[in-house]
RNA sequence: GGGGAUGUGGGGUAGCCUGGUUAGCCUAUGAGGUUUGGGACCUUAUGACCCCGGUUCAAAUCCGGGCAUCCCCA
């Protein structure tokens, strides 16, 4: 049959490697993930398919959390002005980007309560009040929020909206190594979760010192990639050390029948933003890709005529599927070219296209995504064939991803080679003079002259033996530089 | 932070410069029918000029303000 001309837009019309941008605006539209027609600015309304997919990927985090002793709370979304201010650089960096909830119904509040930014001034408050002795140690909440920041830049939908969804964790310990090892779990966790199972490959930063969560010590950040060459900030968890406990007044009996201040570390994995990844990392030129772990829902079956016959066969693959897989029925009108198209670009892991042919010789058309491969089996083959295709595709997407994020990554010893690999959308590794306060020149030079960023260091200790690409002088760190959103 | 552009049924658009019939087209949607192995077809129906103000006999069109969206640069 002849191929259609596109003109009703339900395909995507661009490339993801020509033109990112646009893919991604068309796919979060023609996949049906958000609606941005929601009137308040940076809003959008998150349609089924992405809520089903951030709901698994809620899921995977909690289960990792709870199961390294997390307990889960629900928070308040309301944080008096008060808490708030308590702790300086805190309040100094979030108050330009506060929502201010300022009247119930006609009365004007005395005092202004914030939609929370972010929840350490609501935890804390808590935490006050919850921990006595060194036995209530280690403490280690978190809460699956919404929070409200009132962006100033570009906003984009999933990627950087003025609400957005994600898991906060808030832990207060007794020892300072006690709180350096709750961040090496947290970075532990982002391993297990976004990379192994998600499938999306990063590297665990530490940032520079004028680049910290605000009234963080230390600040660990996850950056992962886009096609286009720009790096997104995923899970950062931060040592906050004592000043929020000393603020909130947080101490405990310890052992020896001292009070002291806990010691705190939070950690943020943001489940939008992690979504906006997934489509980014694993999309192709048909559509959206998923592991099977957080794929909305995981097979369709695609009757080619919606005759009775092949309706009923189709529930009864259904039922014989069972809770192996959730199995969606396509006995829409539509055509059948248009149902497989539709269901590619929606990222199903497999599909079942069935017809009477299949009906007659016992056998089933199965397509799977990971691979866009189209094959028979025999009907009897079916189970170990879905077996086979969950165990498969979030490797296949996974090396995929890891093998384009490895090839990212350059080394450049000075700043004209920086400025040619960052415009081919490359992670650039050099070595530089400082990541603490007397760096800051040297990454503002770069940040002016090749529009990157100092993302920080690596964990894994690298070393260094030559001069800062900047400023010529003996360099102390090997740092990685990346244009960001 | 700076600049540029845009806003017409659910989606995509024509018309705007040069104001003047019933706002045209594609698509989607409802109904009826024919179809169905890679984006079907016929008949028919529903549906729009972002908001507020100004100019004018007359505004989608010109002017001012607001709101929103997209792009580029730092």
């Amino acid at each position: 049959m002849e191929k259609k001309v596109e003109k009703d837009n339900k395909g995507l019309t661009v490339g993801k490697k020509k033109d990112f941008s646009t893919w991604f605006s068309e796919i979060v539209q023609k996949a049906e993930l958000g609606d941005l027609r929601y009137n308040v600015k940076g809003f959008l309304v998150f349609q089924p398919w992405s809520v089903l997919c951030m709901e698994k990927m809620y899921k995977h985090f909690e289960k990792v959390l709870q199961k390294k002793g997390h307990e889960p709370y629900f928070f308040p979304t309301l944080i008096p002005e008060s808490n708030l201010k308590k702790e300086a650089s805190h309040v100094q960096g979030f108050t330009p980007e506060v929502f201010w909830v300022t009247q119930g119904g006609d009365d004007v509040f005395e005092e202004r309560l914030a939609l929370r930014p972010t929840s350490e001034t609501a935890f804390y408050q808590m935490f006050n009040l919850w921990i006595r002795s060194y036995n209530d140690l280690p403490f280690k909440a978190y809460q699956r929020a919404n929070v409200f920041r009132y962006e100033t830049k570009a906003t984009r939908p999933f990627l950087r909206s003025r609400e957005f969804h994600w898991i906060e964790a808030h832990c207060a310990h007794a020892t300072e190594g006690d709180a350096m090892k709750q961040v090496e779990e947290d970075m532990e966790t982002t391993k297990e979760v976004m990379h192994d199972i998600f499938g999306l490959p990063f590297i665990f930063f530490e940032r520079p010192a004028w680049d910290r969560f605000h009234g963080a010590h230390r600040t660990f950040a996850a950056d992962a990639l886009n096609p286009d060459g720009r790096v997104v900030q995923q899970p950062s968890t931060h040592l906050l050390k004592q000043d929020f406990a000393k603020v909130f007044d947080v101490k405990f009996k310890d052992k020896d029948g001292k009070d002291k201040f806990v010691w705190i570390t939070c950690y943020g994995p943001a489940m939008s933003r992690i979504f906006a990844s997934v489509v980014s990392v694993h999309g192709d030129d048909k559509g959206l890709r998923f592991p099977w772990e957080i794929a909305p829902r995981h097979v369709a079956i695609v009757p080619i005529d919606n005759s009775k016959e092949l309706v009923d066969k189709a529930k009864e693959l259904k039922e014989k599927i069972g809770d192996f897989a959730e199995v969606v029925i396509d006995s829409s009108n539509k055509t059948p070219g248009e149902k497989f198209n539709h269901w590619e670009m929606k990222g199903i892991p497999v599909r079942i296209d069935l017809g009477k042919k299949e009906l007659k010789e016992k056998k089933l058309c199965v397509f799977r995504r990971d691979l866009n491969k189209k094959e028979f089996i025999a009907e009897k083959e079916l189970m170990s064939y879905l077996e086979k295709v969950k165990n498969e595709c979030g490797k296949n997407l996974l090396k995929e991803a890891d093998q384009i994020f490895k090839d990212r990554i350059v080394n450049v010893s000075n700043v004209r080679e920086m400025k040619k690999a960052v415009g081919a959308g490359n992670i650039v590794r050099c070595e530089f003079c400082s990541i603490d306060r007397d760096g800051e020149r040297c990454a503002e030079v770069i940040e002016k002259e090749v529009g990157v960023k100092v993302r920080g260091t690596n964990l894994k200790k690298e070393a260094v033996k030559g001069k800062c690409v900047v400023c010529g002088k003996k360099a102390g760190n090997v740092v990685y530089v990346a244009r960001d959103y």
